[in-house]
DNA sequence: AGTGTATCCTGCAGGC
DNA sequence: TGCCTGCAGGATACAC
């Protein structure tokens, strides 16, 4: 559920509030949302006081003082969001008590979102495990084209792969490969210099105009204000199946491999050439 | 190395 | 109304 765009709207809503807030209590109702046992996260955290807030690709970043880095990522139904009562939380996993404010609370429905408290250490041996922000300079389409030719994976897959770019899920994969006109089963390594140039423009588009209008929300997402983004509307294939091409009217197909919906028109972007490089 | 599959969970929509 | 099935934005472990 929540990509680059979401995420980082969260920690864009974070940033102003979070920062010299102290932890002084934990609840923690879900255990199982947590990468580490109880007691570790608990004292890890407590007492401590956010420094500042950020973003690595679907990952929430927080760093604490001494040294303590809370990372949080959502799942597929996760949110951090300050409790007050216009946005009530049904689903609270933890619970962090401030010393000033509303409590800051993880709330996730499916409980697939995980959460850990780490030193500076352990967060940089998992960073780099993360590939390069699609939206940074170091993101060029000579690296991806150059990363692309060493993969036989299906393209969209490839995407997916939080290794290979930091950020992208399967809403934004499905778009950029539309507006890039690539089907999403192509292989890595048919793309060409060309191709791999308009899918490095198509997926920075694709992101920083999500990050313009705050985030997706087809149903659970919402920023840490508890408001939902306005991107849902300027999607172009995602979850459009049967319905006409924006650009073409040709049908929308759907179509699942790795255990995931991919959506794609067939005219815009045909499996046809250079398939078999 | 890569892929398909199952798994962790709950909620919702659609068919009967 | 109730029951069933399939589906959902993610990550990971497993066998092959």
């Amino acid at each position: 559920m929540p990509e680059l765009p979401e995420v980082e709207t969260i920690v864009r809503g974070l940033r102003p509030t979070l920062p010299g807030k102290t932890i002084e209590r934990l609840r923690i109702l879900h255990a199982d949302v947590l990468r580490q046992p109880r007691r570790e996260f608990s004292a890890r955290l407590k007492g401590r006081t956010f420094e500042s807030v950020d973003r690595r690709g679907k990952n929430i970043v927080a760093h604490l003082t001494e040294g303590v880095v809370l990372v949080v990522n959502l799942g597929m139904t996760g949110r951090l969001v300050w409790a007050r009562d216009e946005t009530p939380t049904t689903h609270p996993a933890v619970r962090f008590t401030v010393n000033a404010g509303p409590a800051l609370v993880y709330d996730d429905v499916r409980r697939f979102g995980r959460l850990e408290a780490m030193n500076e250490t352990e967060w940089a041996l998992r960073d780099r495990d993360l590939g390069p922000e699609p939206l940074s300079s170091t993101f060029t389409a000579q690296r991806l084209h150059e990363d692309l030719s060493r993969s036989v994976s299906p393209i969209r897959s490839w995407l997916l792969d939080q290794r290979r770019v930091a950020g992208v899920g399967n809403i934004y994969a499905n778009e950029a490969l539309h507006l890039a006109g690539i089907h999403p089963q192509r292989s890595c390594k048919s793309m060409t210099e060309g191709e791999a140039r308009k899918l490095h423009r198509a997926l920075r588009r694709t992101l920083s105009s999500a990050v313009e209008n705050r985030g997706t929300t087809l149903k659970d997402y919402r920023d840490a204000s508890g408001n939902p983004g306005d991107n849902a509307s300027r999607l172009r294939v995602y979850g459009r199946g049967e319905e006409p091409c924006l650009r073409c009217s040709t049908r929308v197909c759907r179509l699942v491999f790795g255990n995931r919906s991919a959506f794609y028109c067939p005219s815009c972007q045909p499996f046809g050439s250079g398939v078999t490089a």
